[in-house]
DNA sequence: TGCGAACCGTACCGTACGGTACTGATCGGG
DNA sequence: CCCGATCAGTACCGTACGGTACGGTTCGCA
């Protein structure tokens, strides 16, 4: 077999070809929805021949489950090790949390992949739903848990309950704007409210699981 | 033309034949997704003829809207008249509009409904998203910004900004339940927790905009 | 230089869907 | 008892998509 893959990319098992391929079926999603996710029209885009495609991703689910594994590989978060941390700063950390947070939510193509997932939910038995969940949600989820874990390991927060904290931590900084944006509400000009709702939000959070001073 | 329209169903210019067919088709929505969602198999559902579709719907982007809005108008929400609030009975009254809305949203018409706008955001500028928001969500909203204000008045809660504290309502109460249950975790198991998940989130509520004691 | 693998471009096939046209049955009013 | 309207059922048409097959080309390798 000598070099079963030539180029490793981004930890998947994928060609640094089919990556591209990838890449233009993200931005054809993105673009035109699902409806504009065919097969040919990514064959197109992309310059290569449908039978590629079939023999890379199997069929057209494979290939929309390699684009949600490849667009989660490219989006690492890192864990800002929160040593030294004192009210001050973990209140900045939260804001930075928040405003990435609702970044994240608001991008291009996020929300076209979880339109994607969310439009196939009733197909496949959500196996892309859950695919969604796994590789995004819970990375940010388990920053976020780290992030609270060292508040309260400094005396700076309380719960009992850290998912519940989470809970209402993502609550307060999301609210309905994520489903306003799936529904198609214009994300323009939302975007230059994410800073002074990031700040309200961990604000609120702050005085609800905040020790008090 | 004598009886225009023979019987007025739920304030839409629906006979009540026609408002049968929307309810099959709302069931098919319900059990197979959008994929199920063919003319030919609403005909074969309900009885009728495509043709009949396309003279009382005009196409099927006017028949899903009339899905909407056929849905919207069976789900009323009854404005409590607020009046005579004590701490004691708002808190109820918070509570069980949080119930009410985790209940809604849960809804196996619901999620289906906004999955179907959801998936066709991008092809049709959501035109479906924006009827979706405006003829469901409006209400619910109305409904808990006059329990809000009638909480103002009566002194018992303080804000200055009633939608960013409805917001901090709303993320409370939903938190990313919402965008789970779209993505198609299983429901069931879900709700026995809302009443749990209410009170928490009403409590919160109240230790962040009620009026200290 | 010759061979084989990978691959692009395109043509092709079966199917399924949106939308239209036609036929026959039912029913209320004159 | 007949007329016109409404509607169910079905056949039909054009299109578009998923998936497959094939000819021609490039490229690594012996």
């Amino acid at each position: 077999m000598a070099v079963a893959m030539r180029e490793a990319n981004a930890g998947e098992g994928l060609t640094e070809r089919q990556g591209a391929v990838l890449e233009q079926a993200l931005r054809l999603l993105v673009d035109g929805g699902e409806k504009a996710l065919t097969t040919a029209g990514i064959a197109r885009a992309a310059n290569c021949s449908k039978e590629s495609l079939y023999k890379w991703f199997g069929d057209r689910d494979g290939l929309i489950s390699a684009m949600i594994g490849f667009q989660a590989s490219k989006v690492r978060t890192q864990d800002v090790a929160a040593r030294a941390l004192d009210a001050e700063s973990l209140k900045r950390h939260l804001i930075v949390f928040a405003k990435d947070l609702l970044e994240v939510l608001a991008g291009d193509v996020s929300l076209a992949l979880n339109r994607l997932a969310i439009g196939q939910a009733s197909r496949d038995g959500s196996k892309l739903g859950h695919m969604l969940q796994e590789r995004g949600r819970r990375q940010i989820g388990r920053r976020a848990a780290a992030l609270l874990e060292a508040g309260r390991k400094a005396g700076l927060l309380t719960f009992d309950d850290a998912d519940e904290a989470y809970g209402a931590l993502y609550g307060l900084i999301v609210s309905d704007w994520h489903l306003k944006m799936l529904l198609g509400e214009e994300a323009g000009e939302m975007k230059k409210g994410f800073g002074r709702k990031a700040e309200q939000a961990v604000s609120a959070f702050l005085s609800l699981y905040g020790t008090k001073r």
